[in-house]
DNA sequence: GTCTATATAGCGATAGAC
DNA sequence: GTCTATCGCTATATAGAC
């Protein structure tokens, strides 16, 4: 996969770097560091080296450009669960560790998403609940109790809203490091089964 | 104070209904209902009953009805953290209690104030700041160590995150009744002194 | 203190050349 | 497949009558 080559850089693949990639991951950008207002076709379409026709080439209007946005999220999102399934300390604490943003492309669409969400997209919404099904199903398993499911959702739903929060110019409230570890220790001893 | 009176009505007070007020509590309603995109000055002036050029007498921009919200916002946290402070059954109890959304003047400021925040408001970030300081130094005293307060407002701001996704159609798929009963008593039972 | 009318700017989207 | 030019609409904000 290729969705996050930086625009402009043509690498020695099979297909050039797709204008359709570029666009995305500056749409993307754009959300998360300039907010859902300044994150406009025109924008857009500057960010990422394209002229606004350009743009609507390939996305025939803003809806469209969401959706797409949309769609890789929750593709990263079951990439990403697949991922974590498998790594070592169990699925809560690997949960809770990625739910604090660390720049990683599941974290950018997510919080993307939730910008999109909370300016008023519909589709954001559904998108957003499809995935913390998703989550759910998946944590199930490994939880004492439903009201154990809840409590390692809302956290992360809450690490996610904080880091949402902060433009990336100063860091948030949110745990980070040790507290982090003390926080996942925390968590589990409530929850896991 | 009579900020939550319905716009139009007025009563035997000492004063009458101020547009003020009424053009406040419009643009949170529109906020929340309808998202940061359609609460719009002339839809605000419209749902208030008053022209934009009269909505614009007392807010002379949208920043500034923006900085109104928030005040009044940063203020019922404040009343309302007061009087959380006097219920019986312990300060975390309550606490989370009044995070999921019952309607209330404070949950509603709170959720209108967290869409304009992800709509990129800096000044909404500043003000949902420091309600979040607020509420850890009055959780920080019943609380096992710092840890555990982080998971109080983490868990907090998930309900409200969720509940702010939410446009009041369809619940969301945050606990209710006995369900939310179950998660109080798990926090407090991890984090309480 | 509230209104109408208007200025100005930026948005999403279309048309058509290349 | 990408461009330029432009349309139609709506947003914030101002000016000035009442």
């Amino acid at each position: 996969m290729f969705l996050y080559r930086p625009a402009g850089i043509v690498t020695a693949v099979s297909r050039p770097a797709r204008a359709r990639d570029s666009v995305l991951e500056a749409y993307e950008r754009l959300l998360i560091d300039e907010g859902p207002r300044h994150a406009t076709l025109e924008a857009t379409a500057a960010a990422a080296g394209v002229s606004k026709g350009g743009l609507l080439y390939h996305f025939a209007s803003k809806e469209a450009l969401d959706a797409g946005l949309l769609g890789r999220m929750e593709q990263l999102a079951r990439t990403d669960l697949d991922e974590m399934s498998a790594a070592p300390g169990g699925l809560v604490a690997a949960f809770l560790r990625t739910s604090v943003m660390d720049d990683s492309p599941i974290d950018r669409a997510l919080v993307a998403g939730s910008k999109l969400a909370q300016a008023g997209s519909h589709a954001a919404v559904d998108a957003l609940r499809r995935v913390r099904e998703l989550w759910a199903d998946a944590l199930r398993p490994h939880t004492r109790d439903e009201t154990a499911v809840q409590l390692v959702l809302l956290v992360s739903d809450g690490l996610y809203f904080n880091n949402a929060l902060g433009t990336g110019a100063v860091p948030g409230p949110v745990p980070e490091g040790a507290e982090m570890d003390a926080l996942i220790a925390l968590v589990e001893r409530a929850a896991s089964a």
